[in-house]
DNA sequence: CGAACATCTGTAAACGTTTACTCTTCCCCT
DNA sequence: AGGGGAAGAGTAAACGTTTACAGATGTTCG
């Protein structure tokens, strides 16, 4: 309770001076006796470096960031539950930052930085200012972005091609003969909304499927957003066969629509998620989902981190992490009668199980092949079907 | 990149001494001129204060600590959701702590406290052991335990009265008609496994029913180990028509396995969770869940802990949070067959909607009856399903 | 046996703040 | 006009480490 023991403490206790205690504590070499007297001292007394004090002094707080938009949504957590082991492993404890996607939120942890309390970050920013940049130029410690970030920014980014995650999912969807396929969007003014509305609409063209505006709509990146512009789409365009949403939150909420519509799933409307998280082997259908590699990118942009702390001026590096389609029941569960699930297997990545050979139910095996799910032992939805595994009779451990 | 201008560099500049640039920045009583000269030497310079040695004068590092078993597990995610945003108000930013419920690593984040770079803690142990007991009371920093500690322990305390949580649950079980009500808990070692194993034998005890060990089954709390469990009971006791589950992840264990071996739910077998996560809205069927309030457990921490560090030495206070049963369609769904859901309301909180009077589909409505999700104003399961606020003719945000 | 050297230890400065204390001004009042 | 005070600013110490440098001791070799 008092004022805990320091390094001078100690000093006294064992009869030595203080530059002595801390050569023993850090293990430089030391006669045995000295040793010996400032190791007991120090257990009797209970001693604990203080961290910051040696943070002041050796510049470095062990400490990283991580700051993400939303520490609810479970494609971070993916990510964090691959980050936090490589960090700690290197000795560093993980901070979060929540920014609700704010802009200057974001600006202030990367002013953080210049506080010095964490000596490396990697931000996931969905919308990248100028600011942003200069920031990233400027700033006092390494940064990582997972995301997209303009050509020849001078810093690490992780990132995956989104573009060619939607048209994965768009010509699944339409090798499923569907033709009126929907797309619920986030906000076109973040740097994944963006994107994805330019890569739905050019899959959309070279597929030859005529334009229609009517057919694409744009909520928020959450479940009650994804639900409120799900109706909307469904009334201006009552005849969609397909949905694809920019996320599993948004694509939730568009199963809750259509359930609240009567609208079967997948029979009267196909729906694909992005992200490929959790939720999706939760959902009812399980829902197939383009996976954009969370855990792969929050690996490698921990790596990036690491990397870059060790050899501060090597050359900015590029992660791209690919897509791969992840086909569950909620696009080609077989239950419609006389409409047996036409899975185009050339569409979907090759280390992805060809659902087109499998009863219903296994599809979901596709859901173990999330790859680099090795490093979390515990790992939710490890033993989700084991049943379809023997059906699949893969044994659901497939390299990346 | 360089290294970053201090007071010093700012006092140059400025002509002043370090004292005044520090009064300035503190917004002390200073001369307007002064003021103007430093804050323009600040601006210009690009200052940004080194909160390490900030911390270091001051004794307080301005983080506070999270340690909790898993951060896969979405009932942490509940607290941090409440946690966060009550701390950050306060100046505080939050370390995350993933212990895998390792002792030692539990220890070594007690441990941490001395290292000075958090200012309190929140825990949520799963096993106490005396040298928890001991680190608590010798702690240099406030802690806050989430989860039952032994009486008297000088520590502030948030429970949840996990015995009533599972009277709850089976008394609703029974309720349904369940005669042969089976539990399928975590490790007996932990602190709720053993308090849930008692309940559960009390429980059972108190309605009539006959004590068998074989509708008892151990695993641990995750989804891959419940599915082990229930798989295991199921082989012992194949006549159950009714399982409660220690947490949500098991219950979803639980759902997988009778999904696979064709059981209905809850026409064959009612499966009831606890802790109602978001995970209970996502499964299918919707799952009935004890509500341990997390959201409520994880303020109350927050606040506690606020407290504390407000004035160190009032007494230490325990807060209980009350359970509440969240009926949902994996024990009261009406679509068996002439087996309407016979909910017995008396069983249920009084803040649950009354399933009884509502069909199927409804039932999810008492999902929305969480309480304290108010803090979050992007919550993933607000609109789950709005068509059933309709026919509940509830608003959906009944006070707690 | 003394010099050169290796090995260990102590002294003191530094990291960037905050803050107690002292010093200077300047104003006001008697 | 001189003394008392207020208000602002400067000096220096402190927070608890790490570490460059110098000093002390013992060892080895010519």
């Amino acid at each position: 309770m008092s004022d805990g023991p320091t390094i001078t403490t100690i000093a006294q206790r064992a009869g030595v001076s203080i530059a002595s205690v801390s050569r023993v504590l850090n293990g430089l070499p030391t006669k045995a006796e000295t040793e010996r007297r400032v190791m007991s001292a120090a257990r009797e007394l209970g001693y604990v470096p203080n961290s910051v004090a040696r943070s002041l002094k050796s510049r470095r707080s062990n400490q990283l960031g991580f700051a993400m938009a939303d520490i609810g949504n479970p494609v971070y957590l993916a990510m964090i539950r691959e980050i936090q082991p490589v960090l700690r492993a290197a000795g560093y404890r993980l901070v979060l930052h929540s920014t609700n996607a704010d802009t200057d939120d974001e600006i202030d942890v990367l002013r953080g930085l210049g506080e010095r309390y964490i000596d490396g970050l990697i931000m996931i920013p969905l919308r990248v200012t100028g600011e942003h940049l200069k920031m990233f130029a400027a700033a006092r410690a390494p940064v990582v972005v997972i995301g997209s970030v303009p050509e020849g920014t001078p810093v690490d980014n992780v990132r995956t091609d989104s573009r060619e995650g939607v048209r994965l999912a768009v010509e699944h969807l339409h090798g499923l003969g569907r033709r009126r396929i929907g797309f619920v969007n986030g906000p076109l003014d973040t740097v994944p909304g963006a994107a994805r509305a330019a890569a739905y609409a050019e899959a959309v063209r070279a597929l030859g499927l005529p334009h229609d505006p009517a057919l694409a709509e744009v909520g928020d990146f959450y479940r009650a957003d994804g639900a409120r512009a799900t109706a909307r789409l469904l009334e201006r365009a009552p005849d969609v066969d397909a949905l694809l949403c920019a996320n599993d939150l948004i694509a939730l909420g568009a199963l809750d629509v259509l359930r609240r519509e009567g609208r079967r799933v997948p029979q009267d409307v196909a729906v694909a998620g992005m992200d490929d998280t959790d939720l999706a082997t939760l959902a009812w259908p399980p829902l197939t989902s383009v996976s954009l590699g969370s855990p792969e990118r929050g690996r490698a942009a921990a790596e990036l981190l690491l990397d870059r702390l060790a050899s501060r001026d090597r050359e900015p590096r590029v992660v791209t992490v690919e897509p791969r389609l992840v086909v569950r029941a909620s696009t080609a569960g077989d239950d419609a009668p006389g409409e047996p699930p036409a899975v185009d297997a050339s569409t979907v990545d090759a280390s992805t199980v060809d659902a087109s050979t499998v009863d219903a139910s296994t599809v979901d095996a596709a859901a173990r092949d999330t790859s680099a799910r090795d490093t979390s032992a515990r790992d939710v939805s490890a033993v989700d079907a084991s049943a379809v595994e023997e059906a699949v009779g893969d044994s659901g451990r497939e390299a990346p």
